[in-house]
DNA sequence: ACCCCGATCGTA
DNA sequence: ACGATCGGGGTT
């Protein structure tokens, strides 16, 4: 199986975050399934970080599809997104759990400390590079539809998933 | 220059 | 329930 294309990240956030379950990501050498997803959707998303507009932080939300989004949250721990949608558009997915062969990182900061991600690998374009992408897998799995987690406004949305 | 707060996690 | 820990972003 190769690496998914900038086409596969360059569509609607649900879409991608729905997904990316059961895909395979790959970085430096080590490998993991993705068990959770949350979707952050463009400047009228409160809980998006974009909300705000373009800054320093947010800027690589507001390019093209297909990057790595890497912010440090509580000054200890960082949190991997990726990007979506057209260039323009601010929306990333969050990577919140990763099954590796040994592990279960469920966490985006225990996944991130786990695997080695850190702010130097924020802007990244995972399509483009060969320690540092997702792979398909056959594995199609059922998964669930929740509110994201952790935050204090958008809570509304069902815009988190899981699967096994 | 200063202040508030956060897409978290481990411990209690 | 709470503290650790610090950069981002808004305010003065």
């Amino acid at each position: 199986m190769q690496k998914l294309p900038r086409s596969f990240f360059n569509r609607p956030t649900l879409t991608v975050a729905q997904k990316l379950l059961g895909k395979n990501l790959v970085f430096n050498g080590q490998s993991g399934i993705i068990t959770e997803t949350e979707a952050y959707i463009g400047e009228n998303d409160p809980a998006c970080h974009a909300a705000r507009g373009l800054t320093p932080r947010t800027k690589v939300m507001f390019g093209p599809a297909g990057h790595a989004y890497v912010y440090l949250i509580y000054g200890m721990y960082f949190c991997l997104n990726f990007v979506t949608e057209r260039k323009g558009f601010p929306a990333a997915v969050l990577i919140r759990g990763v099954r590796t062969n040994d592990k279960y990182l469920d966490g985006p900061g225990k996944l991130c400390k786990g695997l080695g991600i850190t702010k130097t690998h924020n802007g990244i374009d995972i399509c483009g590079s060969e320690d540092f992408f997702v792979r398909d897998s056959n594995y199609r799995p059922r998964f669930e539809v929740a509110p994201r987690i952790g935050i204090k406004v958008g809570v509304d949305k069902m815009w988190r998933f899981l699967s096994e």
